[in-house]
DNA sequence: CTTCATGTAACTTAGTTAGTTACGATTGGC
DNA sequence: GCCAATCGTAACTAACTAAGTTACATGAAG
């Protein structure tokens, strides 16, 4: 799992957890998909857990299940739940007083709060049904159904 | 000059610029501005020179001025001569072959390209005149010049 | 020809995050 | 009740990134 990639290596899990509604999946099965161990998959998506997206159980049998339809989840609520950011700046103050500064991060927090809610609605819109779907579709075309390296 | 502050902390510099047209400002000037040293100051606005946004002389009297008018000045440029990334996420392949991924990718990719699209829209409609009017309208309502800590 | 400035390479330091190890807690099967 | 499977989580290590620093070559002005 290299850095940067947790929302797509999330969705990649993700959508293998929707292609076997019925079965419980280990960490250790889903860290095979993404090529990591299961104690990092756990931990990035614990927050899925608290956030409901997803469910976990233990003991025998236990393992991760989607915790509602993939139509109701949607890309913007797993990105929040990762606890990811949507744009990479920050607009902290470092001279606190100073007017240059401050209208530089006025200006860039208007932009910051105007293009985080675009992409946050972009986000909403796509769904974890649209991905399975997406899937299916190169599945059918294709018709290989192992996952390969 | 904190992580990730890149575009903001040569915003800060470049308006500093801007109010003085006439005079060069040396490295060492601009890194007291953000708190950092001359070393770090080049290696950041480099890549704004290569633009055209600002230029260097060296020798006595040298230093940086601004290569064209600050309405002429997007942040939209700036942004792209830091080589900063709009969006923080990456959509590289890890197993390739795998068509879930595919999927995966393939989505995010849409959406990412969109809203790059988006983003560089907003951000080129803003110039470092925008900034500087901010800046100047903060300074009249409070007087104050000099440039605290 | 000395001084002031940039240009840049090389190294150091600090911070972040993935990866790993270890172990406790919980669950189901026998 | 006991054992094996599984998650939860803390603590540590390793790898990577980016800022900070040092050093020195280059070039311009007087």
């Amino acid at each position: 799992m290299k850095r940067n990639s947790r929302l797509s290596s999330t969705l990649h899990i993700l959508v293998h957890m929707a292609e076997k509604p019925e079965q419980a999946l280990t960490s250790e099965q889903l860290a095979t998909f993404i090529h990591t161990n299961p104690v990092v998959v756990r931990r990035t998506i614990a927050g899925l857990r608290d956030a409901g997206i997803v469910t976990s159980s233990r003991g025998h049998g236990g393992g991760w299940l989607l915790g509602r339809a993939p139509e109701k989840i949607s890309l913007a609520e797993i990105s929040v739940a990762l606890g990811e950011t949507l744009l990479p700046f920050s607009t902290e103050p470092e001279s606190p007083g100073c007017l240059v500064e401050q209208a530089v991060i006025a200006v860039l927090d208007d932009f910051r709060i105007a293009a985080e809610k675009l992409l946050a609605e972009k986000l909403s819109r796509i769904t974890l049904a649209d991905l399975t779907a997406d899937f299916r579709r190169r599945f059918d075309l294709i018709g290989v159904s192992s996952h390969a390296v």
